[in-house]
DNA sequence: TTGTGTTTTATTGCCTCC
DNA sequence: GGAGGCAATAAAACACAA
């Protein structure tokens, strides 16, 4: 428990007591003419003040004080018993006053540093948010365009189609064999009404296409199957596929190059 | 002048280190 | 166990609007 002793009432008093001299000799080297002139008529005031000094109030430090024990901090933010003594001689102070300007000093420091280290994460948070909108903004026309990309493809899925078809109901008439494929014709009423692509490929899943149409048009085939793969990729999925919360899986648009 | 908010100086109690 | 640091707080000094 660090409590006022005889030598720091003493140093006290002997601070009160000292000589104008000795106080100006330590002051403000190297300052304005003018600011010189205000520390002067201060130190003036406080010199007065200090004459008259009975009471034990509480008195600020005089701004040559404050100015000495600043520039010591900038140096160094801690101190150590030798400094602290000599500064307490050359600022006329009780060592203990130094180490609680130090120690105030210090608080001060840091109250401000944390404002400072506050500012600069709420920069940083703000500038990360900025991106993080501009990135969903992007994701959006990203997945807007695969959207319409996917219908377009569709489109263009629909139209091979009915171009398959229509060979087929020419190469029926050639053959005019109409005993022989009585379900196959069935299903080609069911394709007429076919409205989407995907009701197109259920079709075809569902049917084994080749004991329907026969050997001719196996090769229509592989381009069948690829149907059935893209229709594994829903609208659905490629409306989450730049989702926010979770990386693209690209392995679905470029399966094996 | 005075009430009120802010800043500065100082105290207290606890903790760590040697 | 003593010295010194820190956080929390008290209290004086100061600034300023009404």
């Amino acid at each position: 428990m660090k409590r006022f002793n005889s030598s720091d009432s003493l140093a006290a008093f002997i601070s009160i007591t000292s000589s104008k001299e000795d106080r100006t000799q330590n002051t403000n080297q190297g300052y304005s003419r003018d600011f010189q002139a205000m520390l002067d008529s201060l130190e003036e005031e406080d010199y007065i003040e200090e004459a008259n000094l009975g009471s034990e109030k509480k008195r600020r430090l005089t701004l040559h004080q404050v100015k000495a024990l600043e520039k010591n901090f900038e140096v160094d933010n801690k101190l150590v018993p030798e400094r602290k003594l000599k500064l307490a001689e050359e600022l006329c102070l009780q060592p203990r006053q130094v180490a609680i300007w130090f120690q105030n000093r210090r608080a001060r420091w840091k109250t401000k540093q944390l404002e400072r280290d506050y500012g600069t994460l709420k920069a940083n948070y703000e500038a990360l948010n900025l991106d993080y909108s501009n990135l969903e903004q992007k994701n959006e026309a990203l997945a807007q365009k695969v959207k319409e990309l996917k219908a377009k493809l569709r489109e263009e899925i629909v139209d091979s189609s009915h171009s398959v078809k229509e060979e087929y109901h020419v190469s029926e008439s050639d053959n005019h064999d109409f005993s022989e494929n009585k379900n196959s014709s069935a299903v080609t009423k069911d394709h007429s009404n076919v409205s989407s692509s995907n009701e197109l490929m259920n079709c075809f899943n569902l049917t084994d296409s080749r004991a329907i149409l026969g050997n001719r048009y196996q090769v229509y085939q592989p381009h069948l199957m690829k149907l059935e793969e893209q229709s594994l990729f829903s609208a659905e999925e490629s409306c989450n596929f730049f989702s926010v919360d979770q990386a693209p899986t690209l392995h679905c648009y470029f399966p094996e190059q």
